[in-house]
DNA sequence: AGCACGATTAACT
DNA sequence: GTTAATCGTGCTC
């Protein structure tokens, strides 16, 4: 787990669909003031252009989703419920929007911190949902934009041995209540399933 | 300038 | 299962 084997701009320039898949079992690696936070992707939902009624990219290009018009390999960082930030990744080609919501890590490194930050629930809870992670990693706006694929990054992903396809599992992305089919349903969501077959 | 709502979470009953 | 919390965003007037 070093920094030479961190995933390049060419692993997030492919489908959304692709890319959401192969996320599973990297390590999501935040480093902040010289310390290693990190944690393996478990859970991912791919967001897939302006066709896509569940994506923000159906509004267009706005001051919110430009970042997903961008280049690929940047982060996506948005606010919602008034409350809660989400973490997301630009994949595809420029001027293609498309992003991947990560959704759950398994907590790996920077445990101290993270229990400081999510400590008041079961370790189980720190990081199981989208806006867990970005408050125990404290991620919020400032991340929107941040390019993955930096020398000197401090967001990045590192690459990790493939997950088998039995041990993943896939289905409807959570949360599009009011997004009409057939985008509310498409099986976009990709997790990794301990159970064995 | 105002308004309705959301890619959620935690604390309820 | 239900609901409050809380504000940026995109849409309408």
């Amino acid at each position: 787990m070093s920094k030479n084997n961190f995933l390049q701009r060419e692993f997030y320039d492919r489908p959304a669909l692709t890319v959401a898949r192969e996320l599973l079992g990297k390590y999501l690696v935040r480093l902040e003031d010289g310390q290693r936070l990190a944690g393996i992707i478990l859970e991912t939902e791919a967001y897939c252009g302006e066709e896509d009624l569940g994506c923000h990219c159906r509004a267009g290009r706005t001051a919110r989703t430009q970042v997903m018009y961008g280049p690929p390999g940047h982060a996506y960082v948005y606010f919602t419920y008034g409350i809660h930030w989400m973490l997301n990744f630009v994949v595809e080609s420029e001027g293609n929007p498309a992003a991947i919501l990560i959704r759950s890590i398994e907590p790996l490194q920077g445990m101290e911190v993270i229990s400081a930050r999510r400590g008041s629930q079961p370790m189980q809870k720190w990081t199981d949902g989208p806006a867990k992670i970005c408050q125990a990693l404290n991620i919020d706006n400032r991340f929107n934009g941040v390019d993955l694929c930096a020398e000197d990054g401090v967001l990045i992903v590192e690459d990790a041995e493939p997950v088998p396809e039995s041990y993943v599992k896939t289905g409807p992305r959570v949360g599009l209540n009011s997004v009409p089919e057939p985008w509310k349903s498409v099986p976009w969501r990709f997790q990794i399933s301990r159970i064995k077959h």
